[in-house]
RNA sequence: GGUCCCGUAGCUCAGUUGGAUAGAGCGUUGGCCUCCUAAGCCAAUGGUCGCGUGUUCGAAUCACGCUGGGACCGCCA
């Protein structure tokens, strides 16, 4: 059971308007501008225009029929308006005890029969997680956490996407630098990220330089080919402009060396040791780095050289272990790893080919195979069913090669998902740079299964995060870490804390989960279709952040409770089939208050149906206000009378329920003191 | 060229299944600790809701067009 009481006076007025009218219609309920109004109102103005009647003559018979119901004091029309005054001591008295009474509030079981399956972060294991996939935990965890609270048996995977082609050159990187004595001497997966961004420069201006040669540019022999000298990139250069190609390739050379040089430079400034001495390794003892990352990539995708299996799974081990350790800081918790490689080592990529083969929805283009979206889409309703007006791309699942690229496993892992964990539902936290192969996914397992199972999946997408106007990229070591915020966060918070009379102990306690809980909350409050760009400065600053706002809240509310019990105050139990407590709140801070607890739970539900996680946020900033202006205007321990410090005390309690509901939906750390 | 997302106060953002006078925080200015934690509260300041047309009794919200920014559109993931 969960208490929605506006809920309840809503379908009232529904029913009310079904039997008199014979109409059925969704009247929505709000909160009047200016609470001198009413409490709720109903907008009867849709009602009035399909009924043909005025809203103050449906508002009258609305009024007749609806007068009995003990929790409406007064209904009155203003303005097209049906204003209702709940009875406040009535509607006070159902919802303390309703909170009070319940284990955690806000639970429901509204998708208890439900099995969910959440991925997120699935972050590529070459880098740590940086602030910009970091935003994808966030947004998973916090789904996870809602179907929880909303009774759903959620299992939360993470997908290790170890087949990309970046991996080889840090798997080889790593390797060299192990064998010749060197040691993460940083967290293992920022000490990965370097070499990662290593590696692959190394690697491209290998490449660019084989560029330089196919298109008649004599690259200078005497230089190294994974290194560009200023002098050599002037000379490239002009000869380039010299040359009769085309403006396009001229202009790409261009741009690709120039970029090139800057990375290098770049790196070589960020992390001088590991740049120049992998640089010194690679040049002593890999002839081709080119054809060995290829010859990596092709071995561990055939999955049958067990030295180059270890070698993989030995990095990529390291890498989710600092990722692993960087979510935990933020209490995010994943239950199942899936490796890509184990999808592609499984055979379940042959059947997935084979069947939309058969079913004649791939086209053919020598050896590459594309996905006929639109055919799918139009054949079988897909496009009709969604909505979708405008033609699907085709996309490309097996390249020129004959070889399965990454969205042909994910059709696969998606099978094997859904199926390992029987599930109703499987939410997909990914970029919205991915909308198109994962409408793929979806088409492809609905051209060739039940289309039941198409059905199931749901890609939560979500905007990018930037950094001054550039994106993070972990090729350049160009991102800022969740574990880099963390630090300066707490840094922040200690000097706060400082200032007052706490021991070291507790000021490590406070800084940690006030820095946790400032970060998440930075990313969860912002609407996940809207870009974020990130300023290191804010996410810190104490005063913008609004988490420890939240935190702060509980612990002021915490604080009365401390107090009171030294005085020995305590208040009344109040017991299921009390019908009144006596008395009747009239202070607007205490009434905003009781009605904004009011609304917790229809905000859980609703966060849930639209996949707005954001509302919650800003729900839980509403709460914390209304209580911190409670707070200061209406004095529990020294109140008036008897009745008031109770009413309070029970108040304060139930604000209490509230945010530690809150606080497990959104995955942040309670603080009896800050 | 096509598809999708975004544009609201100086800054960061809520509000969008159409509803009453568009809201917060930060910033700026001023006030509140003999009283439960001032990481708080109160007041003032600040907006052609990107632009235009249309639908409607009523548009930040819906439709169409335009504009600025971003993502995607055949061998990366």
């Amino acid at each position: 059971m969960i208490s929605r009481l506006y809920t309840e006076i809503q379908q009232d007025i529904m029913e009310i308007l079904k039997q008199e009218y014979g109409v059925e219609k969704l009247i929505l309920w709000s909160k009047p501008h200016d609470i001198n109004l009413g409490d709720v109102s109903f907008p009867l103005f849709s009602i009035a225009k399909e009924i043909g009647k005025s809203p103050q003559e449906i508002s009258d018979i609305i009024i007749k029929k609806i007068a009995e119901s003990k929790i409406i004091q007064k209904l009155y029309v203003k303005g097209g308006f049906l204003n209702i005054f709940l009875d406040r001591e009535i509607f006070t008295t159902n919802l303390i005890k309703f909170i009070l009474n319940e284990p955690l509030y806000g639970y429901s079981t509204t998708r208890e029969s439900e099995r969910i399956i959440v991925e997120h972060t699935s972050s590529n294991p070459n880098a740590p997680l940086h602030i910009g996939n970091f935003r994808n935990s966030v947004i998973g965890d916090v789904l996870a956490r809602l179907f929880k609270m909303l009774g759903a048996n959620v299992n939360v995977r993470y997908y290790v996407n170890d087949l990309g082609k970046q991996v080889a050159p840090l798997i080889i990187g790593y390797h060299l630098l192990k064998s010749n004595g060197f040691h993460a001497d940083c967290k293992i997966d920022a000490w990965i990220g370097q070499i990662y961004a290593t590696m692959n420069t190394l690697l491209e201006i290998q490449q660019v330089k084989n560029l330089l040669n196919t298109n008649d540019i004599a690259v200078d022999q005497t230089i190294s080919i994974y290194r560009l000298e200023e002098t050599e990139v002037a000379k490239y250069i002009l000869f380039i402009k010299q040359g009769e190609k085309e403006k396009e390739i001229k202009e790409n050379l261009v741009e690709t060396l120039e970029k090139l040089k800057l990375v290098q430079d770049s790196l070589l400034q960020k992390i001088p040791i590991i740049y120049t001495e992998l640089h010194k390794l690679v040049l002593s003892n890999i002839d081709n780095l080119f054809n060995m990352t290829n010859n990596f990539i092709t071995k561990y995708l055939e999955g049958k050289d067990e030295g180059i299996k270890e070698k993989y799974r030995e990095v990529v081990n390291n890498t989710l272990y600092g990722h692993i350790e960087t979510l935990k800081s933020f209490n995010i918790i994943h239950d199942d790893f899936d490796w890509e490689s184990d999808v592609a080592w499984s055979g379940e990529v042959k059947y997935i080919l084979e069947e939309l083969e058969k079913n004649e929805f791939l086209r053919h283009d020598a050896k590459a195979r594309l996905l006929e979206n639109d055919k799918i889409g139009s054949q079988l309703g897909f496009k009709e069913k969604y909505s979708i007006t405008y033609k699907i791309p085709d996309i490309i699942i097996v390249n020129s090669e004959g070889i399965p690229l990454y969205p042909c496993r994910d059709i696969a892992y998606h099978l094997h998902k859904l199926e390992k964990f029987d599930a109703n539902y499987c939410y997909n936290v990914i970029g919205k740079q991915q909308q198109l192969p994962q409408l793929s996914v979806k088409l492809a397992l609905y051209g060739i299964f039940a289309q039941e199972l198409a059905d199931k999946i749901t890609h939560i997408d979500y905007e990018y995060v930037t950094l001054v106007g550039r994106k993070m990229a972990a090729r350049e070591l160009e991102y800022v870490t969740p574990d880099e915020l963390f630090e300066s966060a707490k840094k922040e918070v200690t000097k706060i804390t400082s200032t007052r009379n706490y021991t070291q102990e507790e000021q490590k306690e406070i800084a940690k989960k006030v820095a946790a809980s400032s970060i998440k909350y930075h990313i969860l409050k912002i609407d996940s279709n809207k870009a974020v760009i990130f300023d290191i400065k804010k996410a810190v600053d104490p005063n913008e952040n609004t988490g420890p706002f939240l935190q702060y809240s509980y612990a002021r509310a915490l604080s009365i409770l401390k107090k009171a019990k030294e005085k020995g105050l305590k208040p009344k139990q109040i017991s299921m089939d009390l019908e009144k407590i006596d008395f009747i709140p009239e202070k607007k801070e205490e009434w905003e208050l009781i009605k904004c607890m009011e609304e917790l739970p229809s905000v859980y539900i609703s966060a849930a149906e639209s996949l707005k996680l954001d509302s919650i946020a800003n729900f839980a900033f509403q709460l914390a206000s209304a209580f911190h202006k409670f707070y200061d205007k209406c004095p529990v321990l020294a109140a008036e009378t008897k009745e008031m410090l109770n009413f309070r005390l029970l108040l304060v309690m139930s604000v209490i329920k509230c945010l530690e509901s809150l606080f497990e939906v959104m995955g942040l750390d309670i603080l009896d003191k800050m």
